[in-house]
This record gives structure tokens, C-alpha cells and sequence, in this order.
RNA sequence: GGGCGCAUAGCUCAGCUGGGAGAGCACCUGCCUUACAAGCAGGGGGUCAUAGGUUCGAGCCCUAUUGCGCCCACCA
């Protein structure tokens, strides 16, 4: 006997149906000028640790409309790859290191550094890669990429150039994001705010002359030392007479002018603003405005610097302390008033981001944004679902310049040469031989590594080759679709485009499907600070990958959030050993004692009506579940897939089926074995995506002879099943529907009366219509009820007090139960389904008296209400009828 | 300050271009019926946040309000 295991266990094949796969090539994709090319490329997981929820959610996306696409005879390439992510796993590898030797970063030199980051990228880029093979992502390992391989650094080192060359790479001594942990710039980008209980302090600032002075309130005064000015709004009357002369910096002494700017409110604090150039990006503004010298306060380690007296070397918040209490002894505190201030943090670190002056690399982004912007506005790039759109073009619309260089060893170094000589400055692919301006022949490379996003912004095309022309770019770039999620909108999606256009002159992807986060069960982010997150490899290793990728995908809807509730899983779970179970029916019919697959034969005359109906339902499942994915609606087609295995496949057809599979007609046998089995052939195919292993296990185990076209080992090459349009089995559905409803109505005076369930029921049928209809139907009834006898009577027959009776649409079904029946309990059951009745026929009367319904609602629903009004009606009448006699 | 999302059954969430409110879980009842108790059959349960508006018709469209959440932003 060839069949399934008796119980469905994961462990059992999960792992080896993924080895198959990968060592037959089944994942590969080739350049084929016969096939449409299908393109994703992984977003590359960090190499800092191992993937959580939200990479497996990631990924199964992209899985299932990678196999999905595979099915429908593209060449789908999923190109796998990791991302080195620099200032992430340099805090890594440095905190690994202070743990392992004791000593801090810059005992080491840079390369033994590298070297221990390197090592680091073995270890977890393999363990990463484990788990996507864990989860069953059909990428193509063999293209498998690192954001720091060759190639990519080639690319680049080319972008960088070709930037540069345009004058849109710049080095520049300007106000950046400083983070005092890491001891490097960060974009504006990196930086996160978050509100903080803070304090608004208020100093006097005494004039020059002996005045009074000015008062301004501030929530940094240990940037004091860096004030420059103050300024106050031209219009502010109160100000008038100071503006132009000078004010005495508190205690330190140096005086400083007050100037009129546009930029104070004259609403807001005193109206008067302390001006820091060198500790705050207003400041530095009006600072440039009014050519000020800037006083920079604070060291790199935001310690005080020696402009700050005997403060120097404090931390900037002890000093902020001890100044303050300076000042307040001093006289010159006004007041103070709480309030919550919003601080920027490293978005690595969390440490309290400091504005500083600094000599960094920039990329010039007004250019480079125009045609991002384009991409989409012109519709030629589609955010999915759009509204995030909107929010990339936002970002873009008030775009600053990108701050690149990073202070940090785990990177691409930055490929600009300096003259030791004259200091000229050299970017190119290599180190120069010989310096153009002073012919000298020795240089240094600029320190600095690229920030990590400047090469992932090129990740959709440097993986398949640029800046070579490969055949792999031609063919697949651009890429079809970018799966990612909404936090990564503007570090990366964004740059993506601009690189792409710039590079490949065109948008990186036709569509970004954006995706939100898993949340915990009670809705919170996962954290490891909370200790919430949950492993997606436990969850495998108790549920199987299929249910951990079912469960991610269903139930969702695009862009929003999802939560991790161990019930949901466990449901995918029972749906896969639903199916298992469905399958092992399937299987076991298929075969004689010996194990010899029997015969089995499609013939379309022979077809029985419960053949018919599950051919039709499946067939408009196959064009609804196409439809979805074609609109990125995984979670309405995985849950049309769960409903056609579970409620129609298993729960009717398997169980209407069963009385000819045991009886004796062999060519009928033949016929319902062949439905049977090319029935579940196209589920598993319309499964397959978001359950590929326990699809792939049974479909393996299925007899090879029914497929109409090449039956191919690998489901994954199977053909997509096809919708055909002109099927039409109406009338055996309307049949196989009406023996529903009698089965149902059965089974449900069956539980009210308390029947046994093994008691066979005998019946009466009073119709006038559909006798026939039910008639042909009634081996069903008397299997799936549990009926013996059925009678057909007309309409008006008189069925007598002991039966318990429903209506169904066209005929009422009385069951003879005369130990059982309770008048009382009977009665009270009709009057109910009398009062449903009643509102149902008044609603469809009411609308139909509606004029203003009949003229303008569609022809077609104005029939459809008719015929209820009708169909209702009857019911109604019938059930009247029915309480008549029992009274 | 600007923008966005969410509010539907006890819980978690679906609900496509407006046309008789759904699923899973939980709950109640009865079943170990030889594919499946990770199951089968039956059942209860919702003023679709509130108030207006558009429409023949609104969970869905418009306006306002409330509550929760998120993103962006230089309030000293």
C-alpha cells in the first residue's frame, strides 16, 4: 500500500522536500527570451543575528508570489542575499569582542577588527540562511549575494564615482547627526525622536551696556557655551531697542550681539532664542544667515570641550547639572517649566543624538530625487496598497542632502585618495599613482566607510551584475516587485529608485508591496528589550513552516499590522492535517488491496451531479484565487483555498462521494476516482504557494497518470491550473445546493429533536417542483442525513402532528419522528422561523415597492429581489400552513 | 504642527468597484460515524465607534466628533 504517513508530522519530510528541490535545480531561474521574466530580490536580512517574525513574514510573501509566478510558466527568479549592515554589526562584533577579550574597539587595530567582522559574517550569514531554507523560500542560492562581495563593491565604487564626477558627491564641513556611542554621523534618517520629559530653563542674559538684558529660555543651557547670539523676531516691540547691541553670556562672560531673524516666534518661550551654531541645525541656519562664527562646545564622546571652562571633560548632562546650579546661584535663572521635549536617538544605539559640526561626504539630492519623485507620480511605480505612496513622495518632496561617510571600519571604505603632499583629493576605483596636481606618489584613503544604505540602494541591480552588462540585468532588471516593509520606506525604498534611475535609467521594480510588522499577542512590537519576539524556527519546530507561513499570510490584509497568536497557528496547523487526512481518503481509494493503482477514466457524459458541482467550484475558485494574488491579496486567496479544501473538498464532495467509491458500479468508480484525484491535483496547486512542503509531499505520493499535461515531479513546476470560462454545470449545482439544504434542514431537526444520530429517518418531501431534483439527489440525503425512506407528496398534503417539518426553497421536508415530537417545542420553533420569514419577505417588499429601487438599481438585482420576494413568500406561506394544522 | 492607519461577534481579524453582516478561536449541545477528536454534526452571539450628509439603497462614499496607534517635523 503506497500512501501518506498516518499522521501529519512536518519534521517527517519538510526538511528533505527542501534538499530535493535545491539539489535538482528547482529554484534556478534562466535568462529564457521564451518566458516573461518574474524578479525579486530578497530585502537582505542583517547579518547581525538571525531572522524574526517579521523576516518570515517577509519572506513568505515573496515565496508565495515567487511559486506563484513559477507556476504560471515565468522564468521567476527570487535572488537571495544579506545585507553587512555597518554600524549594526560593528556595535555587534565590538560588544562580542569587549566580552570575549576584555578590550575595547580601538585596542585592535582596523584590520584585526575586519577580521574578527568577518568571521562574524560567516557565522550568521549561514545561520540566516538555515532559516530561510527552514522556511522554505524558493530562492535561487546559487546567485546568492552579500552587500560587501566583489561585485557589489564594484557597483559601489562605481556609483560613487559617477556621483562624484557629477559634482553631486560633496565633502563638506556642515552640521550633522552625531551619535556619541557609536562615535559616528548619522543621516537624518537614522535618527528617531522621541518625546522626553524634559525642562525648560529660563536665564537672564544681562546687557552689555548695564541693562536688564534679555531672558531666554533654553532645554540644552549646556550649549551655552556655543551661544553666538541671540536672536528675536524683527517685529518683536518688546526687543526693539536691544537689537544691535550686545548681551553678556552668563558667568562666562563674552559678550554676544542680539540680532532681528525671521526664525524666533515671538509667541513661543520668551521670543528671544539663545543661537548655537554648532548644537542645532535652526541655529545653524540663522547662523549662515548672518555669517556667525561657531563655537563648537562639545568633544566627539559628548564630553565638554575646552571652550567650556572648567566644565571641560564632563559628560554633557553632569555638566548640564553643575552649570545650572551655577547659573541658578549665580542669579541668573529665571524659572523653570517642565515639559516634554523631543529627542533624537540613534536609531542603533538609542543614545541622545548630538548636532555637531563635522567634515563629512554628501550626497546632493535634488537632482537625484526629480525623477523618484516621477516614478511615481507618472504611475510608472506602484506602491501597494498606495497610500504609501503618499509617504514616499513626502519624504522625497522636502529632501535633504544624504550624509554618507560613517566613522566606522565594517563598510565599504569610501574610495577618495588624499595627497600626502598637497592634500589634493583623488576618487577613483583605486589607489593613484601618481597625484595629478603635484606629481607626488603618496597617498592615503580616506577613513570613512559609505553608509550602509548607500549600498543596498543599489541591491536591485548590483545582484544581477551592474555595473557590467550581464545578461542577468537585462533580463530581470527591472525587478518586478519589492516586498518590504513600511519602516524601510525612506532608508531604503527611496534611494533604491533614485540609484536605479540614475544607474539603470529606469524605476527598480514595477511594484512595492508593502507590508506591515508582527506584532505579539497583545498587539505590542516585538522587542528584545521586551523579550516578546518569538523565534520563527520554535514555531516551526512545533507547528511545520506550512502553518507558521499560512498563518502569516491569511488573516492579514495589505500594509496593515499583524498579530503572532499561537491559536492562529495552530488553526494552519489542523488546516494542513485536514488536508493530510482529505489526502490519505484520496489515496487509499485509488488503490486495491495490493497496492496496484486502480483505473481510473475522465468521461464527461458519466460525470454525477456532486462531480459536476466540485468541477465548478473549483474551476471559480482557480479564477478567484488568480485574481487575488494578482492584486497582492494573499490573505482573500489563501483563505478561498482553505475554504474549497475544508468546507468543499472535504466536508461535501469526499463525503458524497464515498457511497459509489463503496459500491459496485466499476465504470462509475473509474469516474469518481478521476474527479477525486484531479480535484485535489488543482488544490494542492492552488495551496502549493503558501504551503509548498506538505503540497509537494502528497502531491509526490499521488499516481502520475492524471495529469493531463507533463506530470513533473516537482510541484513546483507545475502548471498554475487553468479557469476555464465556458464551464458550466448551473444545473447540477442548483441540484447538489437543494440536496444541501434538505441535508442540512434534516440534520438540524435531527439535533433539535434529539434524534440519536445513528437513528435512520424516514421522510416526506412536499413539493410540486423540485421532486425530480431531490430525487436524483437521493442517495446523498439518505447518506449525509442519514435517511431511510423519502416519499415525495404534493404541496397541500396533509404530513399529520408527528413529524418535526422545514422549508427549504421549494419544498418543505417533514420528518417523522412521532416518539419525539414536542407540539409545544415544535410550535415555538415554527413561530420563529415564521417571524424570519415575515422580516425577510417585508424587507425585499418594501424595496421593491420602492420606485426608486425598480428604476435605477441594476436590471439584473432588481430580478434577483423579485425572485426572493417570491421564493420567501412560499417559505412563509408553507410554514403558515404548517403552525395551521399543528393547531 | 502636518500626514496616515485603526474602531465590525467574547477574542484576533476578513469584508473587492455601495445591493440581503463573515471566518478562525472561544462558548453551548450531541457524536470516538474505519481520512481526520489537530475531528464530525448542530447552535447561540453584532445599533459595523458617534453625529450628520450623499444615495432608491451605506460596514463601504463625504463631513465633523471621540478613542487607540503609527509616521514625519528645527518649537528655543
Amino acid at each position: 500500500m503506497k500512501n501518506l504517513a498516518k499522521t501529519y508530522d512536518p519534521k517527517e519530510f519538510e526538511d528533505r522536500i527542501y534538499e530535493e528541490w535545491e539539489n535538482s535545480g528547482a529554484f534556478g531561474a534562466e535568462v529564457d527570451e521564451n518566458k516573461e521574466p518574474f524578479t525579486i530580490v530578497m530585502p537582505p536580512p542583517n547579518i547581525t543575528g538571525q531572522l524574526h517574525m517579521g523576516h518570515a513574514l517577509d519572506q513568505t510573501l515573496q515565496d508565495v508570489l515567487t511559486r506563484w509566478k513559477r507556476m504560471q510558466g515565468y522564468s521567476a527568479l527570487w535572488l537571495p542575499g544579506s545585507d553587512h549592515a555597518s554600524i549594526a554589526t560593528e556595535v555587534k562584533v565590538a560588544n562580542e569582542l569587549r566580552e570575549k577579550t576584555g578590550k575595547d574597539k580601538r585596542d585592535f587595530t582596523r584590520e584585526e577588527f575586519l577580521e574578527h567582522a568577518w568571521a562574524w559574517k560567516k557565522e550568521y550569514g549561514g545561520r540566516i540562511t538555515k532559516q530561510c531554507r527552514k522556511l522554505g523560500d524558493s530562492c535561487d542560492w546559487t546567485r546568492e549575494r552579500f552587500t560587501m562581495d566583489e561585485q557589489c563593491n564594484k557597483a559601489v565604487v562605481s556609483f560613487f564615482i559617477d556621483l562624484y564626477k557629477k559634482g553631486w558627491i560633496y565633502k563638506g564641513n556642515r552640521l550633522i547627526n552625531w551619535c556619541p556611542d557609536c562615535k559616528t554621523s548619522l543621516s537624518d534618517a537614522e535618527v528617531e525622536h522621541e518625546d522626553e520629559n524634559g525642562k525648560y530653563w529660563y536665564f537672564r542674559y544681562p546687557a552689555a551696556d548695564g541693562g536688564e538684558g534679555i531672558t531666554v529660555a533654553t532645554s540644552r543651557p549646556e550649549t551655552m557655551f556655543g551661544d553666538i547670539a541671540i536672536a528675536v523676531h524683527p517685529s518683536d516691540e518688546r526687543y526693539k531697542d536691544l537689537v544691535g547691541k550686545n548681551v553678556i553670556l552668563p558667568i562666562v562672560g563674552r559678550e554676544i550681539p542680539v540680532i532681528a531673524d525671521e526664525y524666533p516666534d515671538p509667541e513661543k518661550g520668551t521670543g528671544a532664542v539663545k543661537i548655537t551654531p554648532a548644537h542645532d541645525p535652526n541655529d545653524f541656519e540663522v547662523g549662515q544667515r548672518h555669517d556667525l562664527e561657531i563655537i563648537s562646545c562639545m568633544n566627539d564622546d559628548a564630553t565638554m570641550n575646552e571652550n567650556c571652562g572648567k566644565y571641560e571633560g564632563m559628560d554633557r548632562y553632569e555638566c548640564r547639572k553643575q552649570w545650572v546650579k551655577d547659573l541658578d546661584e549665580a542669579g541668573f535663572l529665571v524659572k523653570t517649566e517642565d515639559l516634554t521635549i523631543p529627542v533624537g536617538k540613534c536609531y542603533r544605539c538609542h543614545s541622545a543624538v548630538e548636532p555637531m559640526m563635522s567634515d563629512q561626504w554628501f550626497v546632493k539630492m535634488d537632482e537625484l530625487a526629480k525623477p523618484a519623485i516621477k516614478a511615481v507620480e507618472s504611475g510608472r511605480m506602484k506602491f501597494v496598497p498606495e497610500r504609501f505612496s503618499k509617504v514616499y513622495l513626502n519624504w522625497l518632496y522636502d529632501i535633504r542632502d544624504w550624509c554618507i561617510s560613517r566613522q566606522l571600519w565594517w563598510g565599504h571604505r569610501i574610495p577618495a585618495y588624499y595627497c600626502d603632499e598637497c592634500g589634493e583629493v583623488v576618487v577613483a576605483a583605486e589607489m593613484p599613482e601618481v597625484c595629478p596636481k603635484c606629481g607626488c606618489k603618496h597617498f592615503h584613503q580616506d577613513e570613512d566607510v559609505l553608509d550602509t544604505w548607500f549600498s543596498s540602494a543599489l541591491w536591485p541591480f548590483s545582484t544581477l551584475g551592474w555595473p557590467d552588462k550581464t545578461a542577468d540585468l537585462g533580463y530581470f532588471y527591472p525587478n518586478s516587485v519589492l516586498v518590504t516593509g513600511y519602516d524601510i520606506i525612506f532608508f531604503w525604498v527611496v534611494r533604491m529608485v533614485f540609484s536605479g534611475y540614475e544607474c539603470m535609467g529606469d524605476a527598480p521594480y514595477d511594484y512595492v508591496f508593502v507590508h506591515g510588522l508582527v506584532r505579539d499577542e497583545q498587539g505590542r512590537k516585538m522587542s528584545k528589550s521586551l523579550g516578546n519576539g518569538v523565534d520563527p524556527l520554535e514555531s516551526i519546530d512545533q507547528y511545520g513552516a506550512d502553518a507558521l507561513r499560512f498563518m502569516l499570510c491569511t488573516g492579514i490584509s495589505p500594509g496593515n499590522d499583524t498579530r503572532y497568536i499561537p491559536k492562529r497557528i495552530e488553526a494552519a496547523r489542523n488546516f494542513a492535517n485536514k488536508l493530510w487526512n482529505a489526502s490519505r481518503f484520496t489515496i487509499m481509494n485509488l488503490q486495491d488491496e495490493s497496492g496496484e493503482w486502480l483505473p481510473m477514466s475522465f468521461d464527461a457524459t458519466k460525470l454525477k451531479d456532486e462531480d459536476k458541482w466540485i468541477l465548478q467550484m473549483t474551476n471559480d475558485g482557480v479564477k478567484y484565487v488568480t485574481d487575488q494574488l494578482d492584486k497582492f491579496e494573499l490573505g482573500l486567496a489563501g483563505q478561498r483555498v482553505y475554504e474549497l479544501i475544508w468546507d468543499v473538498y472535504c466536508d461535501w464532495y469526499i463525503e458524497m462521494v464515498k457511497s459509489r467509491l463503496y459500491g459496485d458500479d466499476e465504470e462509475d468508480k473509474m469516474v469518481a476516482r478521476y474527479v477525486l484525484t484531479s480535484v485535489l491535483r488543482d488544490l494542492l496547486k492552488l495551496l502549493h504557494p503558501f504551503m509548498p512542503f506538505i503540497t509537494e509531499e502528497i502531491w509526490g505520493v499521488l499516481p502520475k497518470n492524471t495529469e493531463k499535461t507533463g506530470a513533473d515531479a516537482m510541484l513546483i513546476r507545475a502548471n498554475w491550473p487553468v479557469y476555464e470560462p465556458d464551464m458550466d454545470y448551473s444545473d447540477a449545482v442548483k441540484r447538489i445546493e437543494t440536496a444541501m439544504d434538505v441535508i442540512k434542514a434534516v440534520r438540524n431537526i435531527r439535533a433539535e429533536a434529539e434524534a440519536q444520530p445513528n437513528r435512520k429517518l424516514n421522510l416526506i418531501i412536499k413539493t410540486d417542483t423540485l421532486a425530480s431534483d431531490i430525487e436524483a439527489e437521493a442517495t446523498h440525503i439518505r447518506s449525509l442525513a442519514n435517511v431511510e425512506g423519502i416519499e415525495f407528496k404534493s404541496a397541500d398534503y396533509d404530513a399529520g402532528s408527528d413529524v418535526m417539518t422545514a422549508v427549504v426553497d421549494g419544498a418543505e421536508i417533514a420528518v417523522a419522528l412521532d416518539d419525539l415530537v414536542d407540539k409545544a417545542a415544535e410550535i415555538e420553533r415554527l413561530t420563529k422561523e415564521k417571524a424570519k420569514l415575515e422580516s425577510e419577505v417585508e424587507r425585499v417588499e418594501k424595496k421593491l415597492a420602492n420606485k426608486g429601487f425598480t428604476d435605477k438599481a441594476p436590471a439584473h438585482l432588481v430580478e434577483a429581489e423579485r425572485e426572493k420576494g417570491v421564493k420567501y413568500k412560499e417559505m412563509l406561506e408553507t410554514v403558515i400552513a404548517r403552525l395551521e394544522s399543528l393547531k
